[in-house]
DNA sequence: CTGAAAGCGCTTACAG
DNA sequence: CTGAAAGCGCTTACAG
């Protein structure tokens, strides 16, 4: 008659016996070492995953406190930043995790290398990183990755490089759209006030609005697709470049809400209407969209769902699960609000 | 000829040493169990003490691990709370604190008791909590102080109750101020769009607003005090009814910067122009003052001063410094943009 | 890249 | 009550 099985106590040696390895390779991979194939390290990985093993800091930890995820932002001074960290906020709240916030441009950066950091993550107990900047690297990220941070990556203005999962929004889809709403109302000559050339998503509502323009046969002026910043100075300056244009444009998409509001701004000063005038497409639609006079037609990210879908995902690289995909793209879609109208007749 | 001494790694075992005692005796000590004599108790007590010896346990905290502060917020979606947070993560940084986050139209109520969560907070190994809302009443408040939780409160709306740390900002001043510079630019019908009566801070800038007036020998027309909320639809509703009065306002002095924000929307649907048909102050001062068009002349609350005092005042609280004072209020400043100007000559 | 062996620091069981 | 000895769980150094 066998005895009452004690549960065998889940140590490091049970951990390496299950995944077929010795102990010490077992430590390697739980210390982010680089001398473990990777192989094997997805092995080990998955029995760690599986049994929950912890260590023994991790295990005194996790009696007392709550998980946390840390979040990563480079400001809180951008409507962007607050909507995303409102849906992880929420998320977080119905999972009873804890939010602790990282600000770069307030709290200096990292101080830590991203393996100290994910020692520290590790050490403890907190679930993982959701990262709101470009201010971490490809290594940097893979550090975390390595050791087994679940972390997500919802960066404004580039996909992430490398495995890293990441959350974003259908910027082609969205620029065409914006575009399209134009064309639909008359407009003909459309300007584009873009972002700086090289950010990716700049790129990606460029072409949406190229592509809408060329599936409606209509020609575009160069001169009316001016690059710049993601700023409201850039829609200042570039209002003012396109009213020196022989044929000025009726319409502008601008390719995000800033942009949109500096466009506003100088219109008014200058006595140009919005949308008697000129129309104007923003990016973006957070509450600034809304708020403004005339409230602006902008496309709009679904910036709190990209907060959720990222402690989702946080959570489902917790329990382990398999990843059905390591970039999200969520919809963006357009909100109509007083800045666009048709062309003036005159024109 | 001694070599260079390696500093010796203080272990377990050299305490012992020092103490003159075996190992296992050190380690009963430091884990309270009773059969170990007295005597013997004390005289390794002191060797731990003098040499600061930390378990391999509490030697990886304190690398790695931080305290961290709690803050308590209702929403992120004003620039109020945006700009107190700003102040806190900055000195938390300089203090190398992390910061957690409690939004609670986000993550809900809080679900546990004030009891339950200052017991959380000690086992956690936090330091502190900072709580930017009315959310908490007197006796939650208590608890946190009963049990040692070093807290500090910044209420937008009214001081708290009790004995609590409180940061504010001198509204009083602030409302005189405000009312004397529109004195001075010769306006003598001033109206006043107050925030919600029963709120203390709104009360302060309205006694300070009269003050200002009583000290000019202005007689105040009643029916331009106009209380109600501290959102933009007053400032709407707000100058319609002004603008019903015979004898119209040529100031308006708004209780916060959403109202003024109203007014200035309304005034622009309206045709009225700012400030040259009537001039316009707010107070708060954030950055949407500062964005709007025309720039809105406001009583800028040092909020990030406040969020930087509340806490510094959580440090203080945990090195058991005496508090010099358990109310302080930071100085408002009024900065002055284009919405004001002297009345018009007509008036 | 892997793991047997040695080592580290602490704890436990128990003889005195 | 004390401590020599054994043990535990993890890590390190290094041979292959």
């Amino acid at each position: 008659m066998p005895a009452i099985e004690p549960k065998p106590k889940l140590t490091l040696a049970a951990v390496a016996r299950e995944a077929g390895v010795s102990a010490p390779t077992v430590s390697k991979v739980i210390n982010g070492r680089h001398d473990v194939a990777e192989e094997t390290r997805s092995r080990v990985m998955a029995v760690l995953a599986r049994t929950g093993y912890k260590s023994p800091l991790q295990q005194r930890r996790s009696l007392t406190g709550r998980q946390a995820v840390e979040v990563v932002l480079d400001s809180l001074n951008t409507a962007y930043a607050i909507e995303v960290l409102n849906g992880v906020l929420e998320a977080a709240g119905e999972s009873n995790i804890e939010v602790l916030l990282n600000v770069t441009s307030k709290q200096g950066a990292p101080r830590l290398s991203a393996e100290q950091r994910a020692a520290r993550i590790i050490d403890e107990g907190r679930c993982g990183m959701i990262v709101v900047t470009s201010a971490f690297n490809e290594a940097q990220l893979d550090a975390f990755r390595r050791r087994g941070v679940p972390s997500a990556v919802i960066d404004p203005f580039n996909p992430p490089p490398g495995d890293v999962v990441s959350v974003g929004a259908t910027n082609w889809a969205g620029g065409k759209e914006a575009t399209s709403h134009l064309l639909e109302l008359g407009h003909r000559r459309i300007a584009y006030l873009g972002g700086p050339d090289g950010v990716e998503c700049n790129q990606a509502r460029l072409h949406g609005y190229l592509a809408a323009m060329g599936a409606s046969g209509v020609t575009v002026d160069g001169r009316s697709i001016i690059p710049g910043s993601f700023r409201s100075e850039h829609g200042v300056e570039g209002l003012k470049s396109l009213l020196q244009l022989e044929r000025r444009p009726t319409a502008i998409f601008a390719a995000n809400d800033s942009i949109a509001l500096g466009v506003l701004a100088e219109a008014r000063r200058q006595g140009i209407r919005v949308p008697e005038d000129i129309s104007l497409v923003g990016f973006d639609g957070t509450y600034r969209a809304e708020e403004s006079v005339p409230a602006l037609t902008s496309v709009a990210q679904p910036l709190q769902e990209m907060g959720r879908a990222a402690l989702r995902s946080i959570l489902s690289q917790m329990q382990g699960e398999a990843l059905s995909s390591r970039r999200v793209e969520l919809a963006t879609h357009l909100v109509i609000r007083e800045s666009t109208a048709p062309p003036p007749v005159t024109a």
